[in-house]
DNA sequence: TTGATTTCCATTAAATACCATGTTATTCCT
DNA sequence: AGGAATAACATGGTATTTAATGGAAATCAA
């Protein structure tokens, strides 16, 4: 059972918005869906709202929850939580994919990332994004000057070390 | 039960890019595999975002599970979180073995590791590499000039002394 | 009615399943 | 222990399925 988005896939946007999935994306939106059975198609969750991102972001019906509930978990009236709630439930939609694997980018989320003939879709694990691939060829071109530094790579990698990822999971930004 | 990849192979690359997992090694996989049962074939994870590295990391989903937990542990909406998830999750692709004991080498990986006709598999414990023979040799001259000096070669075999591991794990590049 | 959105259908390129063969390794029997 | 029978491996070729995508028909909305 695939459970995690994983892989970079580039696909067409046509005139009307429509853009595939990529398939090995829909088996985890399908196995991440308690509404989901064979016999009809996974809904997932679009968040636009994280501004600064130059993506879109697509989460699965599980996924979601449990980054609701974490909001849920804040005090009801701070200012914090408002502020979640504005990014990531009012600048979301929920979509479905529809029978040949597709879903609508509505003309707003397009422009809101640049995107006009091809859509990159990136597996974040938990998520996924949407880029323009050029987009995200420069983010990942920052990411690398950021790695660039062997110690600063290995410090990274060492957040995944069993000895150290408490130590230094506090100090994570 | 074999619980760790070993030893090196040199397995055909056909047109297609299909190349046969070394039985050994797919008897990890398969042990290592929750969801295998003997009526089915075992899946696996290929990561190939480890950019200097010239190779394929291949993970048994038990394996590449303890990656993904540590990745989950991480604050969510983190830097750190989020460059570890491109070279582990985004860089990477689930597959599975096939009835004849083969994956098939998408082009795409391919090109990334040079690969034309052959592929040597290289056992490393948790996980295992797929290399160009070629690069595979040049990586192990590196290798051996780095221990050419026995007294580097000695502390290096020093940290596998209980004595030691705490002390020098920590300044372990 | 007309413009936009959604459903349905068609095509083709790619991925996957299926089948066959030679070769090596293992088992079993005498 | 020797040799025959059997199983497992690596690998090549072919057939079938699925994915991605374009276009048309149908539905909805203003």
């Amino acid at each position: 059972m695939i459970k995690r988005f994983r892989g970079e896939w580039t696909n067409k946007v046509d005139a009307k918005g429509r853009v595939s999935i990529p398939a090995s994306f829909r088996r985890v939106l399908e196995t991440c869906d308690p509404d989901w059975n064979e016999s009809l198609f996974p809904s997932l969750v679009l968040v636009y709202g994280r501004k600064g991102s130059g993506c879109i972001e697509g989460y699965s019906i599980r996924s979601i929850q449990e980054v609701d509930d974490m909001i849920s978990a804040l005090p009801r009236y701070s200012k914090n939580r408002e502020i979640l709630e504005r990014l990531l439930n009012s600048n979301s939609v929920q979509t479905q994919v529809d029978e040949n694997g597709r879903i609508v980018l509505s003309s707003k989320l397009r422009e809101m990332i640049g995107i006009t003939g091809e859509a990159l879709f990136a597996g974040m694990g938990e998520k996924f994004q949407i880029w323009n691939p050029n987009s995200y060829q420069k983010n990942m071109l920052e990411i690398f000057e950021i790695i660039k530094d062997p110690g600063s790579e290995q410090r990274i990698f060492d957040l995944l070390d069993k000895k150290t990822i408490n130590k230094n999971s506090d100090k994570d930004d």
